[in-house]
RNA sequence: GUGGAUGUAGCUCAGUUGGUUAGAGCGCUGGAUUGUGGUUCCAGAGGUCGGCGGUUCGAACCCGCUCUUCCACCCCA
């Protein structure tokens, strides 16, 4: 939980409206037992007494009394509340710093496929240090990461000073934010569309012409950056941007790299703290909207007080991974396999025997487990069958008495009566395969 | 926020001129098999048909409201 006044403003006008409002649980407790008393009793909604006019309750009040925010919200994201957190904490940090973090962030949205109210994101950061190798560095991790995970993508990469330098170019500095969510849209709505919007957004149909070259750019990175530099030549700032994408990709031209990297020049990205680089990944294989986003913000702790120190971040979106792994059906098979000897037990005095038993697997590395009922056979046999375990030991009166436990293999059905150290080597050997 | 759908057994879904007792597959439980799963066979349990109201002799089906979930737009992880 965020106070409202270091979440509002961030993310632009969309995202404010997306922040999740905090409502008063304190203050207005009388108020609010008298509603939760009327909804319970006439059997209504809360809605009913705001609307309607059947309950005398709502004569009394207005709907922010019984509605009434505090001024908080829910996290948005993780970047801006770590940027409160390094102004904050300043005084302890030794710059750079770097950081990763991983949490759930809300969006008053609503919910569809592969978007969420609630999900997690995994943020890397580093403050206080503008060198372009933290980029580079990030895209690595990006990389890193995803061929790890055996997806493959594609990193796409702009730089927000290249956008204000179009906006500069073709005369329209002030509307760079609506510049750049319409061209933002071109491959999804179309050239035609995101004129009929700059048109719109009051972009006069000069500016409109200037823009089409930019807005049509296609070929290799190299190509589409030359181009560029002959388009927006007399743009400071434009030229900064293309140096900067420049230097990262002769930079990235050193490591080891493995996904596609594309610049992307209608790549936008709402969130209005960044500044420079900015990154978003798509996954090759399943439409999903990105799976990791993020750039560079040279102001975000000003704005709570600490200027001058720039941060570059990413941020993944582990939901959506989820969805795009299990769409593919790639998790890796350390990751399915759980527990890999069911103990059975036939009675409450073999459940007690077999605690120190299970033990001993666990301390072995065999992830083992003990079935918690005393269910009949069949159904225990169920149970391990049903959930993939590999091996069942089963403890009974012999087993008791003669130490012997047997252990079966539930891929081939033999099963043999051995000592528990037996027992140990065997799945050992079995595991390591 | 705007627009469009959905809701029937634990799950996936059938169910039309509105008509006895609402079905299937899978799953679950028991049995064939007294301490042995995966195959097979037999039997059984399980439903306020999302909720409330209306029309009708009669509603899962028609009408109104409401809740839920999903999809598109917007935007994004």
């Amino acid at each position: 939980m965020e106070n409202l006044g270091t979440l509002l403003g961030k993310y632009g006008e969309e995202g404010d409206k997306l922040l999740f409002k905090i409502l008063d649980s304190g203050q207005k407790a009388g108020i609010r037992k008298n509603v939760i008393r009327t909804v319970a009793e006439n059997d209504c909604s809360r809605l009913d007494l705001i609307k309607g006019e059947k309950y005398p309750l709502m004569m009394m009040m207005t709907p922010s009394e019984m509605f009434s925010l505090t001024e908080k919200g829910l996290r948005y994201d993780l970047t801006v509340p770590f940027a409160r957190y390094v102004v904050q904490h300043q005084n302890e940090i030794t710059f750079p710093f770097k950081r990763y973090q991983i949490q759930p962030v809300w969006r008053a949205d609503r919910p569809q496929k592969g978007r969420y109210r609630e999900f997690f994101q995994c943020d890397v950061d580093v403050v206080g240090s503008n060198s372009l190798l933290n980029e580079v560095e990030l895209i690595n991790i990006i990389d890193n990461v995803f061929s790890k995970l055996n997806i493959s993508v594609t990193i796409k990469l702009n730089n927000r000073k290249i956008l204000a330098g179009i906006a500069d170019y073709i005369g329209a500095p002030d509307l760079i934010t609506d510049i750049t969510i319409a061209i933002d849209k071109l491959e999804k709505v179309g050239l035609e569309n995101v004129n009929n919007e700059l048109k719109e957004k009051g972009l006069s149909a000069v500016a409109i012409e200037k823009l089409q070259p930019v807005l049509l750019l296609s070929g290799s990175n190299t190509g589409k950056l030359a181009r560029l530099k002959e388009v927006l030549f007399h743009s400071e700032t434009g030229l900064k941007g293309i140096n900067e994408v420049e230097q990262i990709f002769s930079y990235l031209a050193k490591t080891d790299f493995k996904s596609t990297l594309e610049l992307d020049l209608t790549l936008a990205r709402g969130l209005n703290y960044y500044t420079g680089a900015i990154f978003e990944v798509k996954a090759n294989d399943v439409q999903i909207g990105s799976i990791c986003g993020g750039g560079r913000y040279d102001n975000l702790t000003g704005i709570f007080g600490l200027p001058d120190v720039s941060g570059v971040g990413i941020s993944f979106g582990a939901d959506r991974i989820y969805d795009v792994m299990n769409q593919l059906d790639i998790y890796p098979n350390e990751v399915i396999t759980g527990t890999q000897v069911l103990i059975i037990c036939f009675g409450e005095e073999e459940q007690i025997y077999s605690l120190p038993v299970v033990q001993k697997l666990r301390s072995a590395g065999i992830s083992a487990e003990v079935y918690p009922d005393t269910a009949k056979l069949k159904k225990q046999m169920t149970y391990a069958n049903s959930k993939n375990i590999p091996w069942v030991v089963l403890v009974g009166e012999d087993e008791l008495k003669s130490g012997n436990l047997t252990c079966k293999d539930m891929g081939t059905g033999e099963q043999r009566k051995l000592p528990l150290d037996e027992i140990i080597k065997l799945i050992v050997k079995d595991i390591k395969r």
